[in-house]
DNA sequence: CATTAGCACTCACTCGCGTTGAGTGCTAAT
DNA sequence: ATTAGCACTCAACGCGAGTGAGTGCTAATG
């Protein structure tokens, strides 16, 4: 819609977004000739500064402070100017200190991935594990629990585990539920849940044919025990970081932040989009669905096994925040979650 | 260490506590006089709060302001004057609403009492999930992973599922894996782990008797399985719920707080001393532990089943609570909680 | 003698106001 | 085209007077 920045206008935009995200505070035009060697006076910047505000990436808080970028400014920056920086080897080694890992079932690894986005971004880290609809079916037992409750329990290919409640109805003999199980075992395994369901429906339908009473009872139960969508499972660590930022200084906003972060489905919803994509996603402001992140940006990677589960990881903080670092933490991350995943299988 | 309150500055306290807890805002000697029908003038209202004053069950912020309690006035009023009402009918049909709980796993039932807590206490709900080590085995089963690594799954007796990770050093054949699963299936339900685990170490220890292969590798793995304590599950509802009080508008009070919410750790410790209470434990201001919920209430109750897997959970607020509302519904949330458990076995 | 009316006193809070200074926009000089 | 100079703006800060809720003390009262 406008014509392209020249390189001078193009500078000092740059010059005052990395500034604005360390301090905060609007930028004036002397504070930029001081800290950033352009070679310029003050009022040569002050002019430019008044263009980039007509074009719309900059604002003022009011007459007598600096400038600010606005969300559009920000999305200039992230596409145009920012060049992401390699991922200092500290931070890589850090992150794929595998001993943090050892040992730990998926779901607190799941967790442990939250707590190191968190920690090395110094914002709010959120993951969300693989749709295990989508996962490979590895293994599935059943616990008789009271009154013809049974608990199945469904390991998938990368180490999942899920658990749910269902009341079949019939109440199965131990001996019975064994068969079932071993039959499901050696049945299903490979298959994406969404497969094993379709194979099941399959089998109902043509059941007048070759099943015997075992295997009808077999897929009658894992149709029970598939249906209904398992909930997603996230994970946020450090939502204490939001507050640190002085952007949620305001009570206001802080309650909304911490409300979101509070709500699996919201945020289920944040990520949910970002799922089939490929590679870092950036969601800049008013970018990302409506305003329920009021105020700040996420930084997303999708992150799969060789087998294909895909879960989606990232990093939520004020739409001040520090892209060129986040950025690659987040691709490395997602990298690292990938091959997690594989090392189960 | 005092005389004891004659019953005028009883009411007196009482009032002052009570119209604190709904204004949070220091109560003055007229606001008494017109709130409660106490046929007293406000000035015989100050001198017995001078007193009361002395004696440090109040405060006054400054001269000119109203008095405020102070953690001793606040033991005072739970220990002496409150009488806790019974729970409301539409509380208590809230929270035996079974339906919320259909169909859950263990793990979700837990989350969805903290929800319950929370939203009908408006404070911050906690729940604790029976320590592992003390549930009593239902179930066990072994996944294999990758390169020698086998994903355990416990079922406890009440429906708890936990998992984990070992690399046993072996890599058992599918064949030998169920044999093990079998003999350990029939061999430990009824038992506490800690039980199953005395009982592992007496049966190796006298692994030269009549032990066949299996048995004894059965038992060697499972010794790996259960080496270790398992993380303890805390499930926390309705943080931002502690930002809504104005107690912590300031915000280094608020940070300290949700730090504390976030960290499994320090909320484990929190709860851990009323584990083995029985009834409701109600912890005011600094009586719980250091400073780490500073200005901060804790109302506790231990669930148990019949079978005695025992858990804890509460309500955590500011000390300025609504006790009266509180205790009950902490009381009433734990028994529920007991009869759920019970279901399952 | 406990209670209360009366009164002087305290002190956080609010509001208005002048001062300060960082920063701007405009204009004229280079 | 750039820059020096300058008048202008406006949030932020500090100060002082005014306000009022609330106290503590004293003396009057039933």
């Amino acid at each position: 819609m406008d014509a392209p920045l020249n390189e001078r206008s193009q500078n000092i935009l740059e010059a005052i977004v990395e500034d604005y995200i360390h301090t905060a505070e609007p930028i004036g035009s002397r504070a930029i000739t001081t800290r950033h060697a352009l070679d310029l006076s003050p009022a040569t910047v002050r002019n430019v500064m008044a263009d980039l505000e007509d074009m719309g990436f900059l604002a003022s808080p009011h007459t007598s402070a600096g400038r600010i970028p606005t969300e559009k400014g920000y999305q200039y920056y992230v596409e145009s100017l920012l060049q992401v920086r390699d991922l200092s080897e500290e931070f890589r080694s850090s992150i794929e200190d595998d001993s943090r890992f050892a040992g730990k079932s998926m779901e607190d690894v799941m967790q442990e991935v939250g707590n190191l986005l968190s920690g090395i971004s110094s914002y709010t880290g959120l993951v969300m594990a693989p749709r295990f609809n989508s996962t490979i079916f590895r293994q599935i037992e059943f616990v008789r629990l009271s009154q013809g409750r049974l608990l199945v329990i469904f390991v998938s290919d990368s180490g999942l585990v899920q658990n749910k409640v269902i009341e079949p109805g019939i109440d199965f003999t131990h001996r019975e539920l064994e068969s079932i199980t071993n039959y499901l075992n050696h049945r299903l395994p490979g298959m994406t849940i969404t497969q094993v369901r379709e194979r099941i429906a399959v089998e109902l339908r043509e059941e007048k044919t070759r099943l015997n009473k075992i295997q009808k009872q077999a897929f009658q139960l894992s149709d029970k025990a598939l249906q209904g969508d398992v909930a997603e499972q996230v994970y946020v660590a450090g939502t204490s970081r939001m507050l640190e930022q002085p952007d949620f200084a305001s009570h206001d906003s802080m309650m909304k932040i911490m409300r979101t972060l509070e709500s699996k489905q919201q945020l289920i919803e944040l990520l949910d989009s970002s799922q089939s994509a490929s590679g870092v996603q950036i969601f800049i402001g008013s970018q990302s669905s409506d305003s329920k992140i009021e105020g700040c940006s996420l930084i997303t990677a999708p992150f799969s096994g060789r087998k294909g589960a895909v879960g989606t990881l990232g990093v939520i903080g004020p739409i001040r925040m520090n892209y060129s670092q986040v950025i690659p933490i987040v691709d490395f991350t997602a990298n690292l979650v990938g091959r997690l995943l594989d090392r189960e299988s």
